[in-house]
DNA sequence: TGTACATCAGTGAACGCGCGTTCACTGATGTAC
DNA sequence: TGTACATCAGTGAACGCGCGTTCACTGATGTAC
């Protein structure tokens, strides 16, 4: 049965919204279209009027992710504790999309690796703004070089079995980025 | 046709050997258990023989990736070079195996992530002995943060498609670390 | 404002395909004598 | 050392399954009068 145009909008939304946290949470791979739409409370055969494929939704969930996590402005150093911190390490469908998806994106279409080169470079700046001396070289550096350090230590404290290894793995990265931009 | 035990541990090394190339490249799904039987000049039969399941390959090729990646003794400042260096982001297939690997071990088997643990384990380890100033918290702190960022950045120069970007993430990352532990 | 009907968002069965896995078979290996 | 045969690593056809995608259909929406 067709449904309204800001009903269309919503499912529409919703889709993003539970595909988003699908994929951080089991890959692009191991969620099914159909799962999606599960998810989103419809059968899997709609899914053709609000995307043209697989492809497609994957590259315009990441710019939704992207889109929604503008998490990083304002204090720094609570930013970072919060970033490295157990709770978000233990849950990737609610976290960082970088963290998540971001290695996964290479294997994926041109479009969503535009989409993550633009989220990179917006993150990048937020980060730059954040940082306390602003506009200079160093600044730049310090946003990148503690960024890779963030997005580094959450996928290597994901990938380990061991609960004290991978708190020490967020807790070191947290105590080496604050001791160098704190 | 039977063939001879050292021909059957030799084939036995040669899936290993493909497999580690293969998952770095493509990842774990979109590599077949008939792919890496094909690129070790097999047939996609024999390979219940070696493997009880396509997991245990998964398992075992990570095992047989990490020991044979001891890369990160000697001079540390060259080992960061070398890492985060264009020809290894461009060439994840001889790469290193956490760059390639890590996020996707997350969502693989137990045996897997206990692999990896160790795994990194060692490597931070080797990266404390590389290191100038032996055995004190600082130098630990000073492994897991610049493994961190060098995983973190090479991750990111590979998902993302504008080459200067890339280099950019890879060039700072580099200055940043060895500003800190030079 | 009320009615008639064309539009079209969502449904659910069906498709073709590639995957991981199984298995009867083959023929070289390696052991027993 | 030479022969007879049991073993078993590798072959390739076949399987069941879940996936992405298609499509005829349904019935609420929203427009024309």
């Amino acid at each position: 049965m067709k449904v309204s145009r800001e009903q269309m909008a919503e499912n529409r939304r919703r889709i993003l919204d539970v595909a988003s946290r699908l994929f951080k949470e089991k890959g692009f791979d191991a969620v099914s279209v159909a799962e999606v739409m599960k998810a989103a409370g419809m059968t899997h055969g709609g899914f053709y009027g609000h995307f043209t494929s697989k492809d497609d939704l994957v590259a315009q969930t990441l710019a939704h992710a992207l889109a929604a996590d503008s998490v990083g402005e304002g204090d720094f150093s609570g930013f970072v504790r919060s970033y490295l911190a157990p709770g978000h390490r233990d849950n990737p469908g609610n976290g960082c999309p970088t963290a998540g998806l971001a290695a996964a994106i290479r294997l994926q279409t041109p479009a969503a690796k535009a989409t993550m080169t633009e989220g990179l470079r917006s993150q990048i700046a937020r980060i730059e703004q954040a940082l306390p001396d602003e506009d200079s070289a160093e600044t730049r550096r310090a946003a990148i070089g503690s960024w890779a350090a963030m997005v580094g230590a959450v996928i290597l404290a994901r990938a380990v079995d061991d609960p004290d290894l991978s708190d020490e793995v967020l807790e070191q990265t947290r105590a080496w980025i604050d001791a160098h931009v704190g």
